[in-house]
DNA sequence: CTCTGTGAAGTCATTCACAGCG
DNA sequence: CGCTGTGAATGACTTCACAGAG
C-alpha cells in the first residue's frame, strides 16, 4: 500500500469491481481469484491486483479475495458507506427522469430536490418520491437546509456555468454534470461531465470509418439469440 | 497526415474543437491559431495541432485555421455530415426524455423511433415529434424499415445484453448504452457506455477523499456571480 | 517573425513476470 | 502448489521544442 495519487481510472474500476462483487455476492460465490474474477468479466487479472493493492493487502496468497470483505473494503473506499444527498438543477425531460431514476439508491445517493427557473414548475412534486422543484435562486438556502452535497446539471449549455457558478457558491463539491460544455471549477470542487454530444459524434466517426469491413449479411455469424425478451422493462422501473 | 489508428481520446476531442469552433464562428471570428484556441477553451494547442495533422494539413503557416474551413473538415472526419436515425430500446423514464432531447439534431442525429415491451406503451407516440413506440419483439422489421443505424439501450442493466444482441442481431454497428453493465459486443460493433453509476461513485470516492483540503468557508475566495439566473430552462427546451 | 506540423522527450497507464507468502 | 503483491518492461498519450513554410 502506497500513498500515491490515485488515477480516476483506477477509481473508476474499483466502481466495476464492486459491482462484479455484488453479483458473484449474489449467486453465492464465498472467495475468488483476480485470475477468476478477469476471466468473468473480462477484465486484466494484474490490473485488479495492482488496482487493490493502492488501498490495502486485502487479498490471500494462494486463495484469491474474500468477496463479502472486499465488498465491504470498496464500499468503504469510494465512500458509499455514508449516505449522500443529490439536487437536480433544470426539471426538464433529463432532470425529471434523473428524478425518478431507481439506480441511484444502490450507491447509496438520495435525489431531495430539484431547481428550476419555469414558474410552472417551481412548488410541484416530481415522481412517486414527489421531490419537490425550487426556484433555482433558492439553491443556496436549499443545499444547507436539505443538506445537499452533489449536484446534477441538467440545464442548457449555454447556462450550465452559471448554474455551476451558483452551485458551487452554495458549497456544493461534488457536480454531475449533463451539459455538453466544458465547465470551469474552483480548486476543490469535482466537476463530471457525461457529454451526450461527444458520445454520438464519436459513434458518428465509427461508421464513418470504412476500414471497418463490416460483414455485409449480419446473419452470416451471429452467435447470439434473436428471441424476445420477455421481462425487459423501462430504466425507472428496476 | 499518416493513416494510423487514431484514438479515441482524440476523436473526442474532434468533437470538442468543433464545439469551439461553432462558438467562434457564431461570434464571427474568421481565422484562429492553436494558441488562440488553446487560451480561450483550455486546451493545449501542442495537442490541438498533432490531433489535426492525422487527417490533413488544414492551417496554414504563420497565420492559423480558418474557422469556416476547419468546421467544414471535422463535420466530414466526425461524419456530422451524413444523417444518422436512431432507435431508442427502452419507452422509460430516460428513454423519453432522450427521445425529447433537442440536442441530437445539432449532430444530424434523428430519433425515429421507440421500442419497449410494454403493451400499455407500445402504439403510443411520445412527445411532440410523435415518435412511434414500437414492440421490441420487432426491432429488426422497424430497423430496416426507418434505416435506423444507431441504437440507445435504455433499459435495466439486467436485459441490457439481451437487448444489445437483438440490435446487433438487426445490422446495428454502433449503439449508445446507458445501463450500467459492461457490455460484449461483436467484432464490428462499436458500443459507448455512458454509466452513471460510475460517475456518481466516482464523485463519492472524490468526497470521501480528506487529502483535499475544501476552504471551510465557501464565500472566502469566491469570483464568481451569485445572481439569480434569467433564462434557464430544461435541458430539453434548448 | 508567426504559427504549423512533427520528431523527440517526457509522463502516465497497462501488462508482464516472478519472488515469496500461505 | 496457487495466488498475491510488485518491480520492471512495455505501450499509450501528452507535451516540448524546433525546423521550416508563409
Amino acid at each position: 500500500m502506497k500513498s500515491e495519487k490515485i488515477s480516476e481510472l483506477t477509481t473508476n474500476r474499483l466502481s466495476v469491481y464492486l459491482r462484479c462483487l455484488n453479483l458473484l455476492a449474489d449467486a453465492g460465490i464465498k472467495t475468488i481469484s483476480s485470475q477468476a474474477l478477469a476471466d468473468q468479466f473480462n477484465l486484466n487479472s494484474a490490473q485488479i491486483r495492482k488496482d487493490l493493492a493502492y488501498f490495502g493487502e486485502f487479498g490471500t496468497r494462494g486463495v484469491g479475495y474474500s468477496v463479502d470483505e472486499l465488498r465491504r473494503h470498496l464500499t468503504e473506499i469510494l465512500g458509499l458507506d455514508a449516505p449522500h444527498r443529490v439536487g437536480i438543477v433544470g426539471a426538464g425531460n433529463l432532470g425529471t427522469a434523473l428524478a425518478n431514476y431507481q439506480g441511484f439508491a444502490a450507491s447509496n445517493f438520495t435525489v431531495v430536490a430539484l431547481f428550476d427557473n419555469d414558474r410552472e414548475k417551481i412548488g410541484r412534486h416530481v415522481g412517486p418520491a414527489q421531490i419537490p422543484v425550487h426556484d433555482v435562486r433558492r439553491v443556496a438556502r436549499v443545499v444547507r437546509d436539505e443538506r445537499i452535497d452533489v449536484a446534477v446539471i441538467a440545464v442548457p449549455a449555454r447556462v450550465a456555468q452559471r448554474v455551476l457558478n451558483q452551485v458551487m457558491s452554495a458549497g456544493i463539491k461534488a457536480v454531475l454534470n449533463f451539459a455538453p460544455v466544458r465547465l470551469h471549477a474552483r480548486l476543490g470542487v469535482k466537476v463530471k461531465t457525461m457529454d451526450l454530444t461527444i458520445s454520438l459524434e464519436s459513434l458518428s466517426y465509427y461508421l464513418a470509418q470504412p476500414q471497418v469491413q463490416c460483414i455485409t449479411n449480419p446473419r452470416a455469424l451471429l452467435p447470439y439469440e434473436e428471441i424476445a425478451p420477455r421481462e425487459e422493462q423501462e430504466l425507472s422501473g428496476k
